[in-house]
DNA sequence: CTTGAACTGAGAACGATTGTCAAAACCCGT
DNA sequence: ACGGGTTTTGACAATCGTTCTCAGTTCAAG
């Protein structure tokens, strides 16, 4: 109850390692996994711990700043999306990610949730498939960015 | 390619293990997961190993004769559901789950993944939040069933 | 009955994630 | 700049769902 906090922030701290984890999230185009993170993190000479990573990754997902989501085998994948919110359309091969918005489907779960007498709903939807140039090229290199 | 089997099944042999599985998954409404239902099948005597209930259920998921999902901290839950494309409404206190269809849904899904040369997709969508009765207990006491 | 393939299960192994806790970094008032 | 209380960090252990291993069991065809 001693709060006397001059700015009212949230409470974060910002520190070198969640610069770096931001930093690197900003330079990824697709969605990836605390640990593909934090070897990247090596690579790029940043020394932040592995607990950290996942601490961070959390706390920005539960912020909204970055968005999460499951892969097949329930691994957590992170991706610095813009805000709002959209849906994705993913790649199996080269991970490549699109953001989709439906507003229909956003009226569709809604009225379905109404009319089951369900609230405070939440929805993850999520499609994957391959990509037109992993389809082409057949999939040999998996190759994860193009000019 | 000493292929001389007289019944073209999937190549499955049914045993009481699979059977039982199957059983408890009938008897069963909500979402569970392998370890708990390997728990529902000691407590009805049915001995089984645990593996085995791992094994069962994927490979019915892999059939397609259950729904599997995943919890939002990345468990995979199981479900006998009716057969059909569907998708669920699912209560995160008492587990209710809800099958729903969503013709407009499917339908954008596969326009979207067109519009962006995607093939062979596939999609994920489910529905958590709270039903009317958890809403109006106040969730002191999650219940499963109710008359 | 014989026999090879499918199946099972106890336990080890695995891998992602979380917990621990002392040390380090930080903020703020002095 | 200094000190103290709070937050953050990170090496490591621990957890926990899931998969692997492999010898023993069951099955069904012949
Ligand atoms: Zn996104
Ligand atoms: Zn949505
Ligand atoms: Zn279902
Ligand atoms: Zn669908």
């Amino acid at each position: 109850m001693t709060e006397t906090r001059t700015s009212p922030d949230s409470g974060r701290r910002p520190t070198r390692q969640r610069a770096a984890v931001a930093a690197v999230l900003a330079d990824v185009e697709e969605f990836r996994s605390a640990q593909e993170l934090h070897a990247l993190l090596r690579e790029a000479g940043e020394k932040v711990g592995l607990a950290t990573v996942y601490r961070t990754l959390q706390q920005m997902a539960a912020d909204g700043s970055i968005d999460m989501l499951r892969t097949a085998e329930g691994e957590a994948v992170y991706r610095a999306c813009s805000t709002g919110h959209h849906h994705h359309l993913v790649c199996r091969e080269c991970g490549r990610t699109v953001e989709v918005e439906g507003p229909a489907v956003e009226r569709w779960a809604t009225k379905v949730s109404e009319e089951h007498g369900f609230s405070d709903v939440q929805h993850t939807l999520e499609i994957f498939g391959t990509c037109a140039d992993c389809a082409d090229g057949g999939g040999v290199t998996p190759q994860v960015s193009r000019p």
